[in-house]
DNA sequence: GTACTTGCAAATACTTTGCAGGTAT
DNA sequence: ATACCTGCAAAGTATTTGCAAGTAC
């Protein structure tokens, strides 16, 4: 349960140590591995997403069971993560979903690339990525 | 180069172990530290992407310079990962890339749910997936 | 010679599991 | 009592890195 409420009071995607850390200042003595187990059983009842953005821990972001939901831009070289919702999206991957051959049960989409913060730092210091 | 040749020769997607263990087979002495190296090096040079089912180790398949390419499904069950083409989706993805703030460079769409074999076996052996 | 690449083994990062001790019923 | 949940530590998996030896020039 407290996953559950830490994972809705923050609406950005957290890792599954982020979650324990964050446990462990609230004074919830919590180690990793019940963490990993509650997410497990949460995503198990689809209550959760999951985010892997090919760089670092897996994300992991509460899921409204009216199925609602958005999706995410990930910045290439400071690894920030935002959020989108797209309607025109939605309706074409709903309209492909139709004719395949193959029970789509959900999708995920992720734009990469750069935020505005980096997009303009790779102009002026072609290295260091602009701090998260 | 030999990974290269690898990658070209299977359209399927293959991890990094499937690609050292292919080579091997040809007579290549190669360690997988050398794959994950040459993966690295391509990878910058936008000539293959990479593709994480959340089971598993990350795929990689090749990319067209041309920049046509294609997407995944994914069967929950088996992991079995199958590819499709959409203009409609990327037509709505193009469209939204243009409204937001953030440089989009590239996406990845990932539709998740049960392939034919798998959404029929489930009704008869509820536990095993089906075999790959 | 220098510069670069390799495979191995060790190290790292993330996640899962075994288990003893705890709580709830 | 049984059944379940926990944290810790150990194990497991995937990937990266250090390094000595090899190759190319």
């Amino acid at each position: 349960m407290a996953v559950v409420e830490t994972l809705g009071r923050h609406d950005c995607v957290l890792t599954a140590g982020e979650i324990a850390d964050r446990l462990r200042s609230e004074g919830r003595d919590v180690g990793v591995a019940t963490v990993y187990r509650a997410l497990e059983l949460l995503e198990g009842l689809g209550l959760l997403h999951r985010l892997e953005t090919g760089e670092g821990p897996t994300r992991y972001e509460p899921a409204h069971p009216t199925g609602e939901h958005h999706h995410h831009l990930v910045c290439d070289r400071c690894g920030r993560v935002a959020a989108f919702e797209d309607q025109g999206v939605e309706r074409s991957l709903a309209r492909l979903a139709r004719r395949l051959e193959f029970r789509v049960e959900g999708h995920d989409v992720v734009l990469r690339g750069r935020c505005v913060a980096c997009a303009t730092a790779v102009k002026s210091r072609a290295d260091s990525p602009a701090t998260p």
